[in-house]
RNA sequence: GGGAGUUUAGCUCAGCUGGUUCAGAGCAUCUGCCUUACAAGCAGAGGGUCACUGGUUCGAACCCAGUAACUCCCACCA
């Protein structure tokens, strides 16, 4: 036999991947079966291939491959996403390389450098994918920015604003300086940091003479001085105050009622205003009100009608409306800030304090609330029947701990900003004349046209700068991926939508899926998907979430190098609940590339068998055993599949192949060396190798398909793969012989602790007597017995038989005769730990059967297994007590 | 500050409506084997006060209350 002793995967990878490429095994279209639709999370464009998606792709594959071999009319749409924000910036970077600034540059000139872009780097991950072995319908990948799925884009914009569902208005939004543009909440982290708390004196105006004249020079409370002093963490924001707030109940400083205070260093008078909202007992009681830049400021300043003072440009450097530190940026102005303070004698000291800041998601700056003119589209009315098809069930999460989490959010959804302050996306189709009044219109043409109706007056029209949030189009993807949009009717669409199940990640649980389900509801009427399988975040082995940064993120290529595509497969799913992080730790992949040569090997053991027809079959009972035991696992995985236990399912793969089959089914038929094989026995096994193949290719898909194509299962024709064979069904399940096995199988491990705790080696062929006392028929059984713990002669007994080392299993009676190596004082004490320990057990049973509540309390089955127990263990007992009774003789 | 979740073997996790023999799996560990499918293997073994404290019950890893630690989400205390 020429057969390597261990699979070596890369050549059977790249072999059969083209082949299923070449058979269009992949490919689906709409026909008379039921489908099976998942569409992918389209990955960045511009991206690489990391961890996570490993893992949420190897889920979708092997929920598709399972699908397919099902019968099920499996579709899996492939995909990328424009992301805005991070492929913009990317560009921007590779510019400025070059010595370009994004500034110098038109819009079209900007674009045609980003399609550049996109075009010589976008889809390096879906050829990744493929080396994972991903099965997705390549011919239907599509790209958030298809002309198709733009133009959706703008038809839902525009259906929602006619709708009166997106407006524009000014808002505090989050502003990225770095980026440029305003993020959603959702993109905002927020962290805990070391600040400052400067504590700042504010002069108050007029109130000098009065204050002084009043109190003596020596006894001045702080309360009744000619100044006030606010507590913030943001002093380079006090030019753009435009009030002190205090709250009206604060017997402190009920002086400064109706009074005006004075901003340090710029000298401006501000109104000194009361509201309920400050707290008296935080900072000092006196808050600085600064609309402009902070959120609460805005809401007071609306509140009590006060002007806004914006002095922050987009980048975050002061302004001309700060009048002093012009151009200097937000940090170094703060210090700067400090020292002139300091300088005035208007510091009056500076806390260590810790306050959460907002991080941009994508840029990583600190986020400056910034008032600006932006796009929103309100969630209200699209929230709530989003929220009831999850509530009902109509759309599950698993694991359904997250239905609490996304109830949460939809009851307190917030408006979404939806306009970006960018030009990689969907640019807003509004249109705008010189005075500033717009239209919403899919063209020029049709935008002057409604001017025209609405009798505005313009000259020129310029459209909207901004383009939508990238999740405006994302939340279109399973209905744009088949042109639900441009046809509402077409026949994808209807064949494949809704579709069944979506696989991604909790964080964009609101992003995204939420959001689906809203456009799903809105513009078909139906759910999105069935159900959303979230995956888990993948940690390093110290919890860390993998990233770039840490450089704890293997590269994923080189894993699949390592370990084959088939190994890291297994390695991610080995220990992945849906909805837990996955600790990511390489020697489960290693487990996975062991377990691809443990089927390899049970390959070379069956191909290297001679089969002999003149030979009968001992092997019936092995056969119907193994047949039941397979039939009892699948019903096993079925199971774990109907619920999504993905890792319990490969578990139970991993250990019926590998004890069941090959532990314990191929050792008990396996022919002496050198010795050929009965015909039927060798039929069968083949025909057991294959229904392994077929239940291990969702998860293996290379190792199992290069297998199945071997001569050992006779002539397959071009079509006739394992990818598309057919799962196989659960069988008749014989309950009896199950166990009876179980049995035998005890005996074996019995006899063979025997050898090791005697130290004889598997070589020594030993004697085996049985005094039988159950129903069991031995005889049936004997050769296994033979074959597995290498026993010679076999008999049964009716009698003890004196002077060998015994065991119980069940309730019958074994005995090894071990004349040398026996020694009666050790057989003693075994006997009498055992007999120890059955009368501690008998006594807890008896408690029971005897606690009169127990026996009026308890189910009846329940009774009747005490009972059970009761009556085993006395009859191990009595067997134990005459062994030790002939021990003594 | 509010809400949710987690805590079971060295590690990662099961444990369904409380009830089979002092709690299960995989990996790791230990012991013995290079037995012609596989040392990426085989055979065997050890390992747990089910976070803690109370309670309910004939009976609790499971139900209830409290405590602690960790995780996540939400939130406008300068």
């Amino acid at each position: 036999m020429n057969i390597a002793k261990t699979y070596q995967p890369t050549e059977a990878e790249e072999k059969w991947y083209q082949y299923w490429l070449d058979h269009k095994f992949f490919r689906s279209v709409p026909d008379e079966r039921e489908p099976y639709t998942i569409v992918i999370p389209p990955p960045n464009v511009t991206g690489v291939l990391h961890m996570g998606h490993m893992l949420n792709n190897t889920i979708q594959d092997v929920l598709v491959r399972r699908a397919r071999m099902k019968g099920k009319n499996a579709c899996w749409v492939p995909g990328t996403d424009h992301a805005s924000i991070a492929t913009e910036a990317k560009v921007v970077a590779m510019l400025k390389e070059k010595g370009i600034s994004k500034k110098d540059l038109t819009r079209e000139e900007f674009l045609k450098y980003a399609w550049e872009w996109k075009e010589k780097y976008g889809g390096i991950i879906l050829e990744q994918l493929k080396k994972l072995g991903a099965s997705c319908d390549w011919d239907r990948t599509r790209f958030t920015m298809d002309e198709d799925l733009s133009e959706a884009v703008i038809d839902t914009f525009i259906h929602l604003y006619k709708k009166g569902w997106i407006y524009r208005g000014v808002r505090m939004v989050n502003w990225d300086p770095q980026g440029k543009t305003a993020v959603s909440d959702e993109e905002v982290n927020r962290k805990e940091v070391n600040q400052k708390l400067y504590y700042i004196q504010y002069k108050i105006v007029n109130s000098e003479q009065s204050i002084v004249s009043e109190n003596s020079e020596t006894h001045h409370s702080p309360f009744t001085t000619h100044y006030l002093t606010i507590a913030t963490t943001r002093p380079e924001t006090i030019m753009a105050d435009t009030a002190i707030c205090i709250n009206p109940n604060d017997e402190r400083y009920k002086h400064l009622h109706g009074k005006k205070a004075i901003i340090p260093l710029i000298n401006r008078e501000i109104p000194i205003i009361l509201d309920e909202y400050v707290e008296m007992d935080f900072g000092t009681g006196c808050l600085k009100v600064t609309p402009a830049h902070d959120l609460n400021d805005y809401n007071l300043g609306i509140k009590h009608n006060l002007p806004v003072i914006d002095i922050l440009n987009d980048d975050g450097t002061l302004n001309e409306k700060a009048e002093i530190l012009v151009g200097v940026d937000r940090f170094a102005a703060r210090k700067k800030i400090a020292v002139l303070l300091e300088e005035a004698g208007q510091l009056e000291k500076v806390e260590d304090y810790k306050s959460q800041i907002g991080f941009s998601e994508r840029t990583d700056a600190v986020i400056e609330p910034k008032l600006s003119m932006q796009w929103f589209c309100k969630m209200e009315e699209m929230a709530k029947p989003a929220l009831d098809y999850v509530l009902k069930g109509d759309i599950k999460l698993i694991p359904d701990k997250f239905v609490n989490t996304y109830r949460h959010w939809m009851e307190n959804v917030h408006d979404w900003t939806i306009s970006r302050q960018l030009w990689w996306g969907q640019r807003i189709p509004a249109w705008y004349n010189e005075k500033g009044q717009w239209v919403v219109a899919k063209t020029k043409e049709e935008a002057e046209n409604e001017f025209r109706v609405s009798g505005l007056e313009f000259s020129v029209l310029t459209q909207e700068d901004d383009v939508v949030d990238t999740w405006f189009s994302s939340w279109l993807w399973p209905i744009s991926v088949f042109d639900g949009f441009k046809d509402p009717n077409n026949a994808d669409i209807n064949y494949y939508y809704p579709t069944n199940d979506l696989v991604t990640a909790p964080e964009i649980l609101f992003f995204w899926v939420a959001r689906m389900i809203m456009a799903g509801h809105e513009f078909r009427g139906e759910v999105p998907f069935r159900n959303v399988y979230l995956t888990g975040i993948v940690r390093d082995k110290l919890g860390r979430k993998m990233s770039k940064s840490l450089g704890n993120s293997p590269d994923p290529l080189g894993l699949i190098e390592q370990y084959g595509a088939d190994g890291v497969r297994v390695g991610m799913l080995l220990s992945s609940p849906a909805g837990n992080d996955l600790m990511f730790d390489e020697r489960h992949c290693r487990q996975g590339s062991e377990f691809a040569n443990k089927v390899w090997n049970a390959f070379r053991l069956i191909k290297g068998w001679e089969v002999n027809d003149q030979l009968e079959n001992t092997n019936k009972v092995t056969i119907d055993w193994f047949k039941s035991r397979f039939s009892q696992a699948l019903a096993e995985i079925e199971s774990n599949f109907a619920q999504f236990r993905l890792s319990d399912a490969l578990m139970a793969t991993y250990k019926l192949v590998w004890d069941d089959f090959c532990a314990w089914y191929l050792e008990m038929i396996k022919p002496a060396y050198e010795h050929p094989i009965d015909r039927e026995t060798y039929t069968q096994t083949i025909k057991f190798f294959e229904d392994v193949l077929k239940i291990l290719h969702p998860f293996m898909p290379f190792i199992t398909e290069e297998l199945w194509h071997d001569e050992l299962f006779g002539e397959r024709s071009e079509k006739d793969c394992c990818i598309v064979a057919q799962m196989p069904e659960i069988g008749q399940i014989n309950t009896q012989l199950l166990s009876e096995i179980e049995t035998i199988k005890q005996v074996v491990t019995a006899i063979r602790k025997t050898r090791d705790s005697k130290q004889i080696s598997q070589k020594e062929t030993l004697a085996l007597s049985v005094k039988v006392n159950s129903e069991i028929e031995y005889s049936d059984y004997q050769l296994i017995i033979s074959k597995l713990a290498n026993v010679g002669e076999f008999t049964l007994v009716n009698d003890k038989v004196a002077g060998a080392v015994s065991f119980i299993v069940s309730k019958d009676e074994f005995y090894i005769p071990l004349t040398e190596n026996i020694d009666p004082v050790a057989e003693k004490e075994r006997l009498l730990k055992e007999k120890e320990y059955l009368l501690g057990f008998l006594k807890s049973v008896n408690a029971k059967l005897s606690n009169e509540r127990f026996m009026n309390n308890a189910k009846p089955e329940i009774i009747e297994n005490e009972l059970k127990k009761k009556a085993d263990a006395e009859t191990k007992l009595k067997i134990i007590e005459e062994n030790l009774a002939s021990l003594a003789d």
